[in-house]
DNA sequence: TAGAGTAACTAAAACGTTTTATATGTTTTT
DNA sequence: AAAAACATATAAAACGTTTTAGTTACTCTA
């Protein structure tokens, strides 16, 4: 069904000149052509419709301007509802920008030796790791070859990759802080799952503040979820059963959020005035619900970009970056926080 | 900084073989091998932890094993929510199971050409559009080239492209069918951005059921938005000073019957009491809205699924499939949608 | 007027594979 | 005892480029 594309053979052949000649017009610097070689050789080019095999190219130039990007999955059961989608735009965009190109490989943790042939099999020059949690074996097996990779969102402190992602702790830590500062005592945690990182980095930096307060943390205050709307209301749930109940909940991420606001509702609890709610992400909808969520705004599309240039850079030096760059979240306050009510 | 990987010539030296020798052991069929032979290129294969390079297979082969997809943006302004993702998600998991890699390239209408570059320069056998924006030049470009293409989403009826999609007008269609028999004459419509057909096909199925009903479609009840909140704000409020509105508003996606019900909850008008409101997709957060949001379920990993099989397919038989495969919406009735109020 | 320099172009090696055609022994058949 | 068949292995071409190292034919210079 497809028509072989034209080589450069046949180029040269129609204008007359080498191979080599037309490679070199083509890509200018060597040599020195006469204008009216060049002319033909363009010419040529144009009606056949030439263009480079890409795959020719990248062999003889031991250069494929490709990279990969290894996700466990786009999306699914763990729910990171739209956070791959916008930062893996983000990544396309800084490796277009350098003119590379990007293939995308998908790594369950039970097939994650396939998946890793995929990466090391000399088809990509590097490798962003997108978010991924800590069980899966790839981590380690990225860090071992040595194939320049950079991190993307949750990461393994162990690891000794160069990281972009956004800063969880100090963000936590100030957002949790504000709310003591407004007279919050009683400060619950509904985590993220706990196999990524940037659930159990959220956890400490909500753990330093309250330390740091002289709070300890009281474990009835305190659900395990994993970052889906039905964590948020079970979360909700069992928070509302502690003696005494928190006045306030941070939350691993908005989705959670939001079932958390949906659960307290159908209780007939009032938020803010009986308690306070903080989201993490600022999605959209966060916008929408009632009253609207107070959250950490996190920059996606930017942590996409500048791990993407982050890797190439390394690329291009050709020596790995023992760098970690963490983008500041921005609090973006909406309704849902407010002074704890006055003690009975 | 990167180590040279292992190369064929390499481990044929260590097994003291042929590289035809390597390669032919490492595939099995062709000719025939003495089991210690054998076990020799297996063994320096593992020592050396040797991988065939993908590109120089490629190569040789004539057979790249990747394919392509097209997409405009993976979320952007015109936010097409989670779907990009999704899809996306359903097309990796299709593709790596027949050992597909997949390449993602962006395709801003602005630089199509450059785009198209990345598709034509053979490092891809095949190419999956993703949603498309009918305004995006890189659609006929595609369809003029003879690159095996599947269209997934969105695609203008002009197009000769096998395409996987949900069935828009059909189900569209039955739901404001089950509307008009609920009692509602006056039904007005949001649209999505006109520029993806999707949005056409929406529309077209919402006339269809009112004209047959002998319904004449009323200017003042539509509004043309572009599937974000906003616009589904704004155009609650625009069909709400029609004289006399609307009794019930479909919605070209569940983020602008969001902001629908945002902006009627605002204006006191109860829903579905005066108001029924249908959206479409069904995204996680519909069962969150008050009342939760009834609306249609579109099967986004399977059309990314069933995309990549089909490319796979023409890719292998080797001749374009004109083949159009529809996946039916599922009606999720939740609480938006009762009865019109009696008229007076 | 021989050598050096230069302008314009090219042959051939290299990239790392697969695959076709062939070589080299050994065994079996006639 | 020659021919055929078989088992095992390999040389070399091919894939479509880039790049190194030339070559050829002029034109200067001394």
């Amino acid at each position: 069904m497809r028509k072989k594309l034209p080589t450069i053979r046949e180029v040269a052949e129609a204008a007359g000149v080498s191979i080599s000649t037309v490679s070199n017009v083509l890509y200018g610097k060597r040599g020195f052509y006469a204008p009216e070689t060049a002319q033909r050789v363009w010419t040529a080019v144009e009606q056949l419709g030439y263009r480079p095999n890409h795959i020719a190219r990248s062999l003889a130039r031991r250069h494929t301007f490709t990279i990969g990007v290894v996700a466990e999955q786009l999306l699914g059961n763990v729910s990171h509802n739209l956070y791959f989608g916008v930062v893996l735009d983000g990544i396309l965009q800084g490796a277009t920008d350098r003119d590379y190109q990007v293939k995308i490989v998908r790594v369950p943790a039970s097939a994650y030796e396939k998946a890793f042939g995929h990466i090391e099999d000399g088809s990509v020059e590097g490798a962003i790791l997108l978010a991924l949690p800590a069980s899966n074996p790839i981590i380690e097996r990225m860090e071992q070859s040595n194939i320049p990779s950079v991190v993307a969102g949750s990461i393994p402190p162990s690891s000794k990759l160069p990281c972009v992602d956004v800063e969880d702790i100090g963000a936590t830590y100030q957002a949790v802080r504000w709310l003591i500062s407004l007279g919050h005592r009683r400060i619950g945690i509904i985590t993220g799952n706990l196999n990524y990182w940037s659930a159990r980095r959220r956890e400490q930096g909500y753990l330093m503040a309250l330390r740091e307060a002289g709070i300890e943390p009281h474990p009835a205050w305190r659900y395990e979820g994993n970052f889906s709307l039905a964590a948020g209301e079970a979360g909700a749930l069992q928070l509302l059963r502690a003696e005494p109940p928190p006045t306030a909940i941070v939350c691993g991420n908005d989705r959670m959020a939001m079932g958390v606001l949906h659960a307290l509702q159908r209780q007939g609890v009032k938020v803010p005035e009986q308690i306070s709610v903080l989201g993490f992400d600022d999605e959209e909808t966060a916008t929408l619900t009632s009253p609207p969520l107070t959250t950490l705004r996190q920059p996606m599309f930017e942590i996409g970009l500048k791990a993407a240039e982050l890797l190439l850079q390394q690329i291009e030096l050709g020596k790995r970056l023992q760098h970690t760059l963490l983008l500041p979240a921005e609090l973006v306050v909406r309704e849902t926080v407010a002074p704890p009510p006055p003690d009975q």
